[in-house]
DNA sequence: ACCTGAACACCGTTCAAGT
DNA sequence: ACCTGAACACCGTTCAAGT
């Protein structure tokens, strides 16, 4: 009874002696989601890594739902936010990278931070940060409330794609490309055919350019045709 | 044993004696998803909004998660796309707007599918209409890809917030709305507190409008300039 | 072609009792 | 303040047997 090393777990053994803390718990909770998805996640699963008696989290956590709200919170606040540097564009640019820097480290979890309302508490400090950016380029509060959310739209809607992409949707799987076109390439539908070769493949990196290169030039835009207008 | 109405069930009787058929398993699930949330889809639940045993659903959809695909493709089916008309801007509006439609008629439902990869079959029928109005308008395969992918990037990171916002977040919640603001007001961040009034509110109809102008602002333009360069 | 007992290996969560 | 037996009401899924 001493040795509690009998029960089914695979992986490492118990974690180091065993103190429960809600950050041990994260951890834990990380670790299921990259192994087993978040799909897997569960007050019994994160109790198994921990080698632990799954009612013992309730002491730490409430439950399975306060599993997720804990990886939400975290990631959240892992968020390396820069300091913004008074170039518009490349302040929002970097803030948008350091959002993505997180989700890409996570992939799985990412998809359900991104999915789950970014309004909590944890959230708030990128929102500032942007905030922050459209008003020192002369933006009144009004416009730049619904511009951010425009920009954080963008943004999820991209990177959701980009984590769910994963790798098997890469540049390098040369017969999976080959395959995918020689479907839309039959798909009887002429414009997706054409455009077969291109839809086909998915580079991460170049649709995030792309997609954050337009939603800034379009931000930039904006705000510098309204300050036109009010001067 | 005549009378099959003896199982704990609430809500309508057994529906219409029972011929279990893929499209009443839909329904069913969508129901369920209506009344628990995507959270409550299973088989037992949905066997039990039907009036029948859980196995033998197993007959017509591949267990829990053949019940999300199926729902999946029937919303991706049900789609009402209209006609291009030949106005670039007009007719990527109206596409979004079809999607929009769909999607805030079973919002919790939309949420799951906005998720799920959209590459699934039955999906290609609005990327063909996209396709098309941007190739009708001049722009090249490999461009139009780029542009339609972050133009859905865009409505689904838009439609997302506006699903998960649902009804709570509505701009009749005259007392919500205070809290909010004063929660907003008092959280320490400068811009985050000057901008309270409209960060706690949020009338979806606007911020969908905003979003997809900006959208479509930034694709008409960037069409625009590649085929005047390219003349 | 479809339905369904029996059965298995799981869940999340509460509560009262322990230390 | 934390842990944990006992217990409850659930899950998804397989399979072999029925019609």
């Amino acid at each position: 009874m001493t040795t509690p090393a009998s029960t089914t777990r695979r992986g490492r053994p118990p974690k180091g002696a065993a103190q429960l803390t809600r950050a041990g718990i994260v951890e834990a909770t990380l670790e299921v989601i990259g192994t087993e998805g978040v799909g897997g996640v569960g007050v019994r699963a994160v109790a198994r890594v921990l080698g632990v008696d799954p009612k013992s989290l309730y002491n730490h956590v409430d439950g399975k739902d306060g599993l997720l709200d804990a990886v939400t919170e975290h990631f959240l606040g892992s968020i390396a936010l820069p300091p913004p540097a008074g170039d518009l564009r490349g302040d929002l640019r970097a803030i948008a990278d350091a959002f993505r820097d997180r989700a890409l480290l996570h992939p799985e979890a990412a998809a359900l931070v991104l999915t789950r309302q970014l309004a909590s508490f944890e959230g708030l400090a990128p929102i500032q940060r942007v905030l922050e950016v459209l008003r020192a380029a002369d933006c009144d509060p009004r416009e730049a409330v619904h511009l951010m959310r425009t920009l954080l739209a963008a943004l999820i809607g991209t990177l959701l794609r980009e984590v769910n992409a994963g790798p098997t949707y890469g540049t390098d799987d040369t017969e999976g490309i080959a395959e995918r076109q020689a479907t839309l390439e039959h798909s009887g539908l002429p414009a997706v055919a054409e455009a077969a070769p291109y839809l086909a493949r998915f580079d991460s990196r170049a649709e995030y350019e792309y997609a954050m290169n337009l939603a800034l030039d379009a931000a930039v835009a904006r705000i510098e045709n309204s300050s036109r207008i009010s001067r």
